[in-house]
DNA sequence: CACGATTATATCGTGCACGATACAAATATA
DNA sequence: TATATTTGTATCGTGCACGATATAATCGTG
């Protein structure tokens, strides 16, 4: 392909990723906001509906995001009764997140948003099998791509 | 798959994209510096390089964008001599976009971009023909998705 | 034990995204 | 031709993202 070809949008896959992203997330809004929360308010609950008592350090390296995201963010969960925050008492300097019982009742509310939104994706044109596929070449790019940006790795999952 | 399983983070198509989107644009942005763009910048310039003298809504319906996004950040593009504004003859309401000479010039600059950008995407895990399957995939999906909210749509494309 | 380096979190500033709303120009219709 | 509706753009408020920076706690090493 010739290189000013490559600058045709149409020719971008970056592109497509960006829209996509951006339209995932107001598809999940209509359910997200039945629930009183935000996209990226849902992340975090996700990971902690899975382990609780997690720093925001820990968070973060699970969603891929730094604290100068979370840190507000987690605050505005606290205001809403989702979680709560302390200072460890290990290390002074870690801040432990703790669901609430308003924030792990949420979970049982939330389990349906999954399928809806599959539902949603899977029609005549896309199949089960190609998302299948896709997140096998999403969860390569995310190894690529975090390993080449120094903060928070995705590889310090380990506990 | 049970109901709760759905709910883990692993299970999730929506985070690998959120991820990989934002991972991409962190990608884009040591190239994107050197010449002053930001991302979303970068895809107003792409649309204005395939066609000059578009209007705001126009633009819009390329990027799925809405004017209350684009709008400051065509003011702010105006402000560092990028393009330029100027209100229709033909119908007053409508704002035409122009490249200026720096604008119309930054598409030699950026002409290595998406092949620097592929090769870091391309490796022994990922091939090009995942991408093409990716591609069509989440064109797919723009259609699905942006069918579904009314505003912007994808198909008013057509001159 | 001292002290420089590292680590965990937080704050600040900027630029998106986007729902809600405003407003003027254009269009449709009674 | 009035006026109701639609259309194109802009403004406002809120919540991310994220680079840069700050600060306090902890760790490493002499």
């Amino acid at each position: 392909m010739e290189k000013q070809e490559q600058l045709r949008l149409e020719n971008q896959i970056c592109f497509p990723i960006y829209s996509v992203s951006r339209l995932i997330t107001k598809a999940y809004k209509p359910y997200l906001d039945k629930l009183g929360l935000t996209y990226t308010q849902y992340l975090v609950l996700l990971v902690l509906w899975e382990e609780n008592n997690l720093s925001v350090n820990k968070i973060g390296s699970k969603l891929l995001l730094n604290t100068n995201t979370l840190s507000p963010l987690i605050k505005r969960m606290e205001k809403n009764d989702l979680l709560t925050r302390s200072r460890s008492i290990d290390d002074e300097r870690t801040v432990l997140v703790n669901l609430t019982e308003k924030g792990e009742a949420l979970k049982d509310q939330a389990s349906s948003i999954p399928q809806n939104l599959l539902n949603t994706l899977t029609n005549d044109e896309v199949e089960l099998s190609d998302i299948i596929l896709l997140k096998k070449t999403l969860d390569s790019w995310i190894n690529i791509l975090s390993r080449n940006s120094e903060t928070s790795s995705v590889d310090e999952n380990n506990e």
